[in-house]
DNA sequence: GCCAACGTTGGC
DNA sequence: GCCAACGTTGGC
């Protein structure tokens, strides 16, 4: 199984929202690298949901429902995909980037390396970590 | 509000 | 094919 985390500004489109509808299309992916991660998921893998900008935390954990699918957001024969994904659980404690950057354990993390890609891989030691400091 | 990082666009 | 200009993202 892969672990990955993706990135919302939570006035955009918030985990409380994400929770409210049981889960979503993840569309609206409009860089390839990112294009490249959504392919490369499989149903199960378990995804780090990140609030950006404003929040700046993992608050919580969802799992990937089903496979890369063209993204019904993007102009019919363009290269976007999205998958499903829904709810597992919300984090006890939200991890902040700054206890992120803070753990030793995270230092390699993707998202402190390309803050700026919204579809990021995890290692599943990584994954652990975050969820160790978010349950603690 | 500023700025660094980085992707895209368009002129040459 | 190169690169300057520009737009966007996201942290500070």
């Amino acid at each position: 199984m892969k672990h990955w985390l993706v990135k919302s500004e939570p006035e955009a489109y918030s985990w409380t929202t994400f929770v409210q509808e049981d889960g979503t299309a993840w569309t609206g992916v409009r860089n390839y690298q990112a294009r490249n991660n959504l392919n490369l998921m499989q149903p199960g893998d378990l995804v780090l949901f990140y609030h950006s900008v404003s929040e700046k935390a993992v608050v919580g954990i969802a799992e990937v429902a089903a496979l890369a699918a063209p993204d019904a957001t993007a102009e019919t024969g363009s290269p976007w995909v999205a998958v499903a994904l829904r709810p597992v659980q919300p984090l006890p404690l939200p991890v902040s980037l700054a206890q992120i950057k803070a753990d030793a354990r995270l230092s390699e993390l993707a998202l402190l390396r390309q803050s700026r890609l919204s579809v990021l891989p995890v290692r599943p030691e990584e994954f652990d970590a975050v969820l160790a400091l978010g349950t603690k």
